[in-house]
DNA sequence: AGCACGCCGACT
DNA sequence: GTCGGCGTGCTC
């Protein structure tokens, strides 16, 4: 009997995908490993296998793998089972959890190579011009790759001539596959072992005596390997012994060094000061890690609802410490945005080098390496701290999981998917490992505050900042008021520069927040009105000063900026709103001898460029800090005693449900910067609006408030957390086929789920990248099952597909949208 | 998602 | 006349 194998391969397809294998091969196969198969007619993708069985495809004849790629599984079955959950809650294939959950290095890459078949002589007269161009280049070089050919020939589809070359015999085609991931090896030499007594080696130096340089590495070497058993590294003996990579070359060559390789981590922590002793907990932090503990006996997961401040940190180690004293993996997520090296560096002084780090700016080796440690519970990745992606790691005995600040809306994936949320999918995560979950947060989402509130999750608080410092005294400015007054110095109204002004003579720092990068989000002919749009996207272009550009925030379409208006000629220009560049300038201006920094997207761009602007703050370099939300995460700034939001009124009028509990969060959490240290810490909010409910919470500090009049509105509206909802997207680039798509998609589904369905409507941004958009809210009561509700949307997909004019129309599910 | 095949306009 | 635009359908 044949053997088979189902395997999930990494594109959007609904199917597994059944391929055949020898005898030989199903004896090795274990789900979970990794194969090379051939799809389609040209291309190599590596497949995960699901299943090894005997039942042969009927309607096809199954294609043989290729190779198989793992020694042992690299993915575990208690991954699989959350993987296809993930696949199901959030309605999209197995195949694009399967692409988003692994290091990209796990899946590889085909390359069609042209070689020159040297079998053959021709006559240069049988060939076109093109096929000549090929022929002559092979010449020079045996191996090209499509893409050089396109350069060659300078067109993009090269494919015709190939077919011509290949009918001729001319050429041969060859699929090469290459892994992305290798080991890396660092170079070392030892002395060759005819070398090595000391006798040998005064005979050794005496020989040498013309070439100083290589005598003075061989003594180096010498005196090196007296004193220690550790390997030499070629690049320190270089250092060491002050000579150039030639000199050594020459004695490897001279067989009088050897040298040789070991396999190395590339992960490696600098950890000066290891376990440091945890900070004791005080009396509220105890109590709140008392609490939790209990609901973990129940086997609750956990809401630790902390103000700003409070330490929960702390709490977190305690817990982490816990587990793996129960010798458990740990894992901590966090927002990506959060993952400075701040709260790394805290958690390696408490546990050392048992702390891994996963996240989008490692590269693909390092999260390799990383995905290995925990695939074979090695010490070193006992606890991983990552973003949301980290939730796919291969753990195999997962002891607890916290998600920080998580209220966090970055925890929900938005753009490719799987669009998952990974607060939820966490919590799915750790009932299939029965680990303990701890969500943790100054300013819970409604969503969790409610859960807490039905009694799902357990609750613990911590209601006072670590070392009892005050909460921040926030004063609201009306800056309206202050506008028709003209007391407005740019943006900053009398009170906001006064109390900078202070701050700076004090010798503190201060925090300034605006929600909007860029120069102004709009500019404007004051002549004609006339404001330049991107020709690819529905949105005004926003000026970017310091590249004196006019950008898009959508398609990074950009242009200079033009010096008349494109539409009337007039040199009116003019620009209307203000981002965090308008305000870095404008506080040049008014505070001349200040250091001002920003940081946004625009300046945090590399590896390092976030470190270096919070390393420049820390070390007070910088008295002034303009930015936005990116400044609201996990940073902890010992000298800042003033934080000024600039304009609240942006995200207030946000045309979403949830604007007001993001503000509310947002402008909490910035708040919470000021004042860490004994000083009390002070906020002044700007806004046009100062009577506003939310911003009154936000001064008193009033969660119980928000969250009440948050939750009548949404029980009035049917909004989330009483129902649940999935957003569909429709997209094309043909406005009036999107248009009737979205209607007949929709008239299918209010035939299903009558009046729980909302739109289809324009969304802010209608056009994005020339593609345009539209969104339908289908809301689904609780009670009302979740299965049931998706299984009738995805047969109005499929009628509709079957439709041919709107087949090319794409349909995105987000489910929970946030 | 790719990538082929297949059918119509604007150029060598 | 071809080249190449993209619309459509399939991939074990």
């Amino acid at each position: 009997m044949p053997y088979f194998i189902n395997v999930i391969l990494p594109i959007p397809l609904e199917k597994l995908f059944t391929y055949s294998i020898s005898d030989e091969e199903a004896k090795f196969i274990i789900p979970g490993m990794r194969v090379a198969v051939p799809f389609g007619k040209s291309k190599i993708y590596s497949a995960l296998v699901h299943e090894v069985h005997q039942n042969p495809p009927t309607v096809y004849e199954a294609k043989e793998i290729d190779q198989i790629l793992d020694d042992s599984p690299v993915v575990t079955s208690l991954q699989l089972k959350h993987w296809f959950w993930i696949a199901e809650y959030y309605m999209c294939s197995i195949g694009e959890v399967f692409r988003t959950a692994v290091p990209s290095a796990f899946l590889l890459e085909s390359e069609t190579l042209i070689l020159r078949n040297t079998n053959l002589q021709v006559a240069d007269v049988d060939l076109l011009d093109d096929e000549f161009l090929v022929y002559e280049a092979l010449n020079h070089q045996s191996v090209l790759r499509v893409h050089e050919i396109s350069a060659i020939l300078d067109r993009k589809n090269v494919l015709p001539v190939l077919n011509r070359l290949l009918d001729k015999n001319i050429i041969l085609l060859k699929e090469e596959v290459y892994e992305q991931y290798k080991p890396k090896m660092v170079r070392y030499v030892r002395l060759g072992k005819a070398h090595q007594s000391e006798e040998k080696l005064e005979e050794l130096l005496h020989s040498l005596s013309r070439a100083p340089k290589q005598s003075q590495v061989v003594l180096a070497l010498f005196q090196f390997q007296a004193t220690s058993k550790k390997p030499m590294k070629v690049a320190e003996l270089e250092t060491m012994s002050n000579s150039s990579a030639a000199v050594i070359k020459s004695l490897i060559d001279k067989n009088i060094l050897e040298e040789y390789f070991i396999q190395t981590d590339r992960v490696v922590y600098s950890s000066e000061e290891e376990n440091a002793d945890l900070k004791s907990l005080n009396e509220y932090q105890e109590q709140a890690l008392f609490s939790i503990q209990e609901n973990f006996k129940a086997n609750k997961p956990t809401l630790l609802h902390g103000v700003t401040s409070s330490g929960k940190t702390e709490v977190y180690v305690k817990l982490i410490e816990d587990c793996i004293e129960k010798n458990k993996q740990a894992l901590y997520l966090l927002p990506e945005i959060a993952l400075t090296t701040q709260l790394i560096s805290r958690l390696q002084e408490y546990f050392g080098d048992k702390v891994a780090v996963y996240h989008s700016k490692y590269s693909v080796h390092e999260r390799v390496e990383v995905w290995n440690n925990v695939l074979e519970s090695n010490p070193k990745a006992q606890i991983v701290i990552g973003a949301r992606s980290a939730l796919f790691m291969p753990f195999n005995n997962l002891g607890l999981i916290i998600v920080d600040e998580e209220h966090e809306s970055s925890f929900k994936q938005y753009d490719p998917a799987p669009r998952y949320h990974a607060r939820d999918a966490a919590i799915v995560l750790g009932n299939l490992h029965k680990a303990n979950i701890l969500l943790g947060s100054a300013t819970p989402s409604v969503e969790s505050f409610y859960n807490v509130q039905t009694n799902k999750y357990g609750y613990a608080s911590i209601e006072r900042r670590f070392g009892n410092v005050l909460m921040p005294d926030v004063e609201l400015v009306d800056i309206k008021e202050q506008t028709r007054k003209k007391r407005m110095k740019g943006h900053f109204s009398e009170r906001l520069f006064e109390e900078i002004a202070e701050t700076l003579k004090n010798g503190e720092q201060v925090i300034l927040f605006q929600n909007r990068r860029g120069y102004a989000p709009i500019v404007e002919c004051t002549t004609c009105g006339h404001a330049p749009q991107c020709p690819n996207c529905d949105v005004s272009l926003t000026y970017h000063q310091h590249k004196n550009q006019l950008r898009c925030h959508y398609c990074s379409y950009n242009m200079a900026l033009p010096l008349v208006c494109v539409a009337c000629g007039s040199s009116t220009l003019d620009t209307k709103g203000f981002g965090t560049e308008q305000v870095e300038q404008e506080l040049q201006e008014l505070f001349p001898d200040a250091k001002v920094g920003r940081m946004d997207l625009d300046t945090t761009r590399g590896k390092y460029g976030y470190e270096k602007i919070i390393t420049a703050f820390e070390q007070q370099e910088l008295d002034i800090l303009v930015g936005t939300q990116m400044l609201t995460k996990g940073l902890d700034f010992r000298n800042v005693s003033l934080v000024g939001i600039m304009n609240a009124d942006t995200l207030l009028n946000f045309p979403d449900f949830r604007a007001h509990e993001r503000s509310f969060q947002l402008l909490t959490q910035v708040a919470g910067r000021a004042g860490r240290t004994q000083k009390r810490g002070k906020v002044i909010l700007q806004s046009y609006n100062p009577y506003h409910q939310i911003l009154k919470q936000v001064s008193t500090g009033d969660y119980v408030g928000m969250y009440s009049e948050q939750l009548y509105e949404r029980e009035q509206h049917k909004y989330p957390p009483v129902n649940r909802i999935i957003k569909v997207t429709f997209k094309h680039k043909d406005y009036n086929k999107l248009n009737e798509a979205a209607e007949w998609f929709t008239k299918g589904l209010r035939n299903a789920f009558g009046i729980h369905v909302l739109g289809p409507e324009y969304p802010p941004v209608a056009r994005i990248r020339n593609q345009y958009l539209k969104h339908v809210l289908i809301k689904i009561p609780t009670g009302q099952p979740l299965n049931k509700t998706k299984n009738s949307i995805k047969r109005i997909e499929k009628s509709f597909n079957a439709i041919s004019q709107y087949a090319s129309v794409r349909v995105i599910y987000n489910v929970d949208y946030i």
